[in-house]
RNA sequence: GUGGCUGUAGCUCAAUUGGUAGAGUGUCGGACUGUGGAUCCGAAUGUUGUGGGUUCAAGCCCCAUCAGCCACCCCA
């Protein structure tokens, strides 16, 4: 037997779950104006290690990167935002002015070791907002955030903002950071001895070293004036939109474009995988790809998560039954079942037996797909013209025409 | 990439100190030859994840490998 990839899963008897989630967020976006890109799934291997950043874990050791028969370097998109803003550049879209609001969704690949709600195939939705400066827009991301878990009925959420500062201040804070940690370098553990060179505001969430995180820097101790005046009105804007929020400056995101704010929608129950959503501004990564400098916002959710977590809740939609199984008695009424499945399709969810069977197994095929009405026709009522209608609820028959079940099996739901 | 736990029918799980695989549920059929979801009866389905090894004998012990889970790591 040939088996999926690790890390991958089929959705099968959950695709009507996928289809409920993707559909309350997608309509969340939409409403607020903003247009889908698709783009594909996979790309220059350039593209990430320029936008995601050279030393980040996912470029250096979690993306799927081969080489095509024309020799390429093909990397299987490990996010979405860098790919949107190749786009963005590519099909010069600033020509259509800022700023412009972008959704995608779709699957993402990064190769980590499995575990409960994480895979090497997973699924991400999220939004770009490219174009503003202003900490309006950091806010308004969010806001649509908070609107799409409210619109799945998600509570048990939190949300934690922090600021990452800027080109004049970060570099400021991580000489404070090292300075802070000299002396205590003998002491870290492995991993952190190699983040103090690589990348040091990864020490802070370090859960060996967090003793040493305590008395750290704290990098809003540290922002210039610009990205403190910044920070303070976002989190204005949230206090105005009765956004609960924490600020958290343990939050140090992977991925390298990230500058000023950035946050995180956690979902504590899920266990070690449980941020749902998280995000951030980005204002250097358009010009890093090669575009005019365009300050923009963004966040993305995964999707395995939120079902989890929806799950976790109780929040998942239910299953809703077909509205009628049609009935042949006989195989002398099998064409005329097919000809009222064609008729009735039109308007309702309906079912009928491909396999031949007996009528009582179509019954409880009837039954096993919560069918609201079964039609039986034999031939009785192919003589007659009246059909038997019953009512799988309450078991009541009624003999009815053609012309009237699309009345009757309009009321109700 | 590191460490730990697990792997038996579609699903959930049994199988005494190693003795040659069973139950519930689901599926299909029948009791009821035109009436389901209840009940009863019957049937089908396994190279015990895979490959080696030890043994007269392995689901059980040993090694390897694959997969899942948990933690690290990382992130959505």
């Amino acid at each position: 037997m040939i088996s999926k990839i690790k890390g991958t899963n089929d959705i099968i008897e959950d695709s009507r779950i996928w289809q409920y989630v993707e559909g309350q967020i997608k309509k969340v976006a939409q409403n607020f104006s903003f247009t889908e890109v698709r783009t594909p799934i996979f790309e220059a291997t350039e593209l990430f290690n320029r936008g995601v950043g050279n030393e980040t874990d996912i470029v250096q050791k979690e993306m799927y990167t081969f080489e095509d028969k024309g020799g390429r370097s093909i990397t299987l998109r490990p996010e979405g935002t860098a790919p949107v803003m190749r786009a963005f550049i590519e099909n010069n879209l600033t020509s259509k002015g800022l700023p412009q609001k972008f959704f995608y969704y779709g699957p993402m690949f990064r190769y980590e070791r499995p575990q409960a709600g994480r895979l090497r195939q997973f699924h991400q939705f999220g939004i770009e907002l490219i174009g503003s400066p202003a900490p309006l827009a950091d806010a308004f991301t969010i806001l649509v955030a908070i609107e799409m878990l409210k619109s799945l009925k998600l509570d048990g959420f939190k949300l934690r903002i922090n600021s990452t500062g800027d080109d004049n201040c970060r570099p400021q804070y991580v000489e404070a950071l090292k300075e802070y940690y000299k002396p205590h370098l003998t002491d870290l553990c492995d991993d952190c001895k190699v983040r103090y060179e690589r990348n040091i505001l990864r020490l802070l969430d370090c859960k060996i070293d967090a003793k040493y995180a305590i008395g750290a820097p704290k990098i809003t101790d540290y922002l210039c004036d610009g990205c403190k005046t910044h920070f303070d009105l976002v989190k204005r804007y949230l206090d105005e939109l009765n956004i609960e929020y924490e600020v958290d400056p343990s939050i140090v995101r992977g991925l390298d474009y990230y500058t000023r704010t950035v946050f995180e929608f956690k979902y504590p129950s899920l266990g070690a995988q449980d941020a749902i959503g998280g995000g951030g501004r980005y204002d250097k990564l358009i010009e890093e790809l090669g575009g005019a400098k365009t300050p923009s916002v963004g966040f993305a959710f995964g999707i395995e998560r939120l079902i989890l977590a929806l799950g976790i809740e109780n929040k998942l939609p239910s299953f809703e039954g077909i509205d009628l199984y049609i009935i042949a008695v006989d195989k002398a009424q099998r064409a005329e079942v097919l000809r009222i499945a064609k008729e009735l399709s039109k308007y309702f969810r309906v079912d009928l037996d491909i396999m031949e069977r007996s009528v009582k197994s179509q019954f409880s095929s009837a039954s096993k797909e919560d069918a609201r009405f079964t039609l039986v026709i034999g031939e009785e009522e192919m003589k007659s013209g009246f059909y038997t209608l019953k009512n799988m609820k309450d078991g009541t028959q009624t003999e009815c025409k053609f012309s009237d079940l699309i009345e009757i099996l309009s009321k109700e739901r």
